[in-house]
DNA sequence: CTTGAGCCTGTACCTGCTACAGACCCTAGA
DNA sequence: TCTAGGGTCTGTAGCAGGTACAGGCTCAAG
């Protein structure tokens, strides 16, 4: 592992959150949480990052757009972390991550089914009579 | 004995959240925020409901179970308590739900899409190479 | 020396609920 | 009649996953 001797760029808060495309607050906020450590202080109380936080942040975010939960983000870093994390304890997680993923899909479809047919039915006309209306008022 | 016989019971909280299916706390809600309306109130200050507020309830419930904001079943609401809804109207809102909806399917199928191919190059096996945690981890 | 930017902390706000504490009220059984 | 148990009332706090202030420090440029 290279270690890069030339002077190294102190990152602030801000640094951070430009470099990654984080909000300013939520590099606070996950700090609270526990996702992010808590970083080194300068003398005046200023948070100091470096690379490695820079990377953390990343990977945090990536994972947050692929849906994983901040608890689920919390048990990878952990893996991670424990240095031993095997293939098949991420896969796992990954694994079951999918799984709520594609329920979600199909809540969301089985909503677009009946709400599209039902709006289909619309004349969308000046008229008071409306099939989705309808839908929500039916007694059943 | 005045009251006993006849056939319109007074409805209570408790018996508008049995007949709906929705939770007691949950009405309050509703009616903090203003989708429901203030019932009037029993001499011992307890809310006393009716049908319409029955009919209400199940109106906003099936909303949410399309997947309706609160703040859209508002908008709902206002169409149908201002008498003069159109169809138009109700088809404007459904259909910029609808869109909605399609954009998230849209969004969860593409992350179940870069998951599930990830995942399926997982040899699954005790070793610490993981393409997940790689691509988690990818210096883009 | 001032001005503005950046950082610090704590806290409130957002959606859509849910749950609890502590006070009342009501009814049935002993 | 008393009492135990439900129900109801209010306000408030908590969940995820942030976002956004206020009020105070610190620092660099002009």
């Amino acid at each position: 592992m290279i270690n890069h001797h030339r002077s190294v760029k102190v990152l602030r808060r801000g640094d951070l959150a430009r470099l990654t495309g984080c909000n300013l607050e939520t590099i606070r906020y996950y700090e609270n949480i526990g996702v992010m450590p808590e970083p080194p202080r300068s003398s005046k109380n200023y948070r100091v990052y470096d690379d490695r936080h820079v990377a953390r942040l990343r990977f945090i975010m990536r994972a947050r757009e692929l849906g994983f939960t901040l608890d689920e983000v919390r048990d990878l870093l952990a893996l991670v972390d424990g240095g031993a994390q095997t293939c098949g304890e991420v896969q796992g997680l990954a694994n079951s991550h999918l799984a709520s993923i594609r329920a979600k899909i199909d809540d969301l479809k089985r909503i677009e089914r009946v709400l599209s047919s039902t709006v289909a039915q619309c004349t969308g006309d000046d008229v008071p009579e409306c099939p989705v209306i309808d839908a929500l008022t039916e007694v059943t």
